[in-house]
DNA sequence: GAGACAGTAGATAGCGTTGTCAAACCAGGG
DNA sequence: CCCTGGTTTGACAACGCTATCTACTGTCTC
């Protein structure tokens, strides 16, 4: 613990090779023989070498700092985002530096240029919605920072795309909800700009289209992912004439609200209306019912975006992975009773 | 834009100085005239000059990474922390790394060890629980690392150590529900490992004995900090002869489970019963109604401790301060009706 | 068996800073 | 006017690695 930090040197020495062998094998570069390259690998596990990530930034081309951007505020996403891309990084000798940029400001693209300035990086994880920023993009591209995003919109091919499906985690909501013996469904979407939201309203609708439910058997309405607009969809469809048994909201937090509105009618989850959310955000355990939901692997999708950035995989066309979701499910969906009856 | 990057050494020539009295301005030693330091400066910022903090890190002693550490596993709490510290290590062109340990593993300390011996910081900031755990103080002091605490239950003189004033907050909370003229409280606390834990109980305590009233006015389950224990608590004040007509949870998620637990029981939100939070989290928004609580200036803590390091404040006797806190009022408190009446 | 060529290994020059040490400068006392 | 001791400045060697270029090894071809 207390003797010198361990070098190269130290490493070359005690392999009889010299450094530069050393650093090929490091950084796996061809052109070492099988043998030699065993007796280097033996010295560093030996010595417990660890590379200078300082003296590599300095000598090399690359900076060994990652950055993930987002203007996302959802703290549940951006930990997860960040759990990812930060045990890649770890394993790597990487730095993961998080970058909120905030796109309501009308600078923001100034700041995110002295942000740029400030840091050489060598790579960029663009989670939604800058995914589909084109001044984000520009710069990106500008000043040569390889970069992979999460669930882009448009333009797919433009970098390494990564994508969750869902598409199938609605589908299995609308299953799960349909087995229960649900006739009447509301859904409450999300902004049409994310990906997401689009996929899983279409998803959820092609479901019930699949399971022979008619277009009115489903009452739509638009949200914006906030609380707000899940306590005033849940109020509406609960007010209707023929209310819903089962609700669909494309986010735990209009979900939530969606409950809150129940309670607030006197209507109780899960024995009168189900209710369903997407994200498994820590308030879909907060709440009472707590709320069956999905899961979706963010932090493999970010460790995964570490990965590529960090090998530099350079494949044209782009990659381009889609990843599973699961459903959890939790107390606030029910039989229906009518249906019982 | 295109430019090869402005070093030292440009700087240095545009002054008509040497590399090193350059060196001295951007570190503010000593022993540079204020005619020769104003040249300097005036290169800098004529270039854009920034150091290179490879090269600081590899020449130099330090390294330029700072790392927080936490085993609270609460987004909200580390998100702010990550906030603020973030912003000082941007400012000062330093790394930060964030690290969960997770102190409920038997291994966690070998896995620390490896983590120090990784990385070379400059800087730890605890948080607690870890602010009082023996081994990792042992590990720091042993490398010689410097640490600063948020919230530090004891031993308070072994390192800096800020504080917030969690007890003024619960005394905020007390003042509160006794102008809303409630009589009967329902105290619902945190374990007692934690220190904000405990002065917050002391303070809610304490405070309602100034107001004047007895020990019978207030009946006091102990908590967790979890949903589940909070849920109990709210069933167990509720079914009492003489319920309380208001609850102190120490934190959100109890106060989000109490709220949960009197809808259950019939009992409405404020109408009938307040509810008073701590932590200002978002669930404390995301559920109906929404909980008045206490916002702690974390984030402000957590700057304030990387500046501490960064600057590598050695004062003795370490400092020690206190941040204060506010209240929030939302809608989970109400006149106590039976006052009115 | 010589020549060409790929594959493998090493010597050495940076990368942009800080630390060390020596030189130059400057004021005050004898 | 010289000496002393402190302050200010600079020259130059690290720091630990990668990149480049050169040298050596085989293997294959004619």
């Amino acid at each position: 613990m207390g003797e010198a930090r361990v070098t190269i040197v130290d490493v070359a020495r005690r392999a009889g090779v010299s450094i530069k062998t050393v650093s090929r094998v490091i950084n796996r570069e061809p052109h070492v023989r099988p043998p030699l390259r065993e007796k280097v690998e033996l010295a560093i596990s030996k010595l417990g070498y660890v590379p200078n990530s300082a003296a590599r930034a300095l000598s090399g081309s690359r900076s060994f700092v990652v950055a993930a951007l987002f203007s996302n505020p959802s703290l549940h996403y951006i930990a997860e985002l960040q759990k990812g891309a930060l045990r890649i990084c770890r394993e790597r000798g990487y730095h993961l530096v998080i970058e909120q940029v905030d796109d309501s400001d009308p600078a923001y693209l100034d700041y995110l240029d002295r942000f740029l300035q400030g840091v050489r990086l060598d790579g960029v994880i663009l989670s939604p919605p800058l995914t589909d920023d084109a001044g984000v993009m520009e710069r990106l591209d500008g000043m040569g920072i390889p970069y992979v995003r999460i669930a882009p919109l448009s333009d797919v091919d433009r970098s390494h795309a990564l994508f969750s499906d869902d598409r199938s985690g609605a589908a299995l909501l609308a299953r799960h909800l349909a087995s229960l013996g649900h006739r009447r469904f509301g859904l409450v979407t999300g902004p049409d700009t994310h990906l997401a939201s689009y996929e899983r309203r279409q998803g959820f609708l092609d479901e019930l289209a699949v399971a022979g439910f008619g277009k009115d058997a489903v009452e739509v309405i638009q949200g914006d992912y906030s609380y707000d607009s899940g306590m005033a969809a849940g109020i509406e469809l609960l007010a209707k004439r023929a209310p819903v048994t089962a609700v669909f909201s494309c986010n735990d937090d209009m979900a939530s609200a969606v409950i809150a509105a129940a309670t607030r009618l006197g209507v109780k989850v899960p024995d009168e209306l189900s209710v369903v959310g997407f994200d498994d955000s820590p308030v879909a355990t907060q709440i009472w019912p707590p709320i069956t939901t999905i899961r979706q692997p963010i932090a493999d999708m970010s460790a995964e975006a570490a990965r590529l950035l960090i090998d530099r995989v350079e494949a044209r066309p782009c990659v381009s992975l889609r990843f599973e979701i699961s459903l959890v499910d939790r107390k606030s969906t029910g039989i229906n009773k009518a249906l019982v009856r």
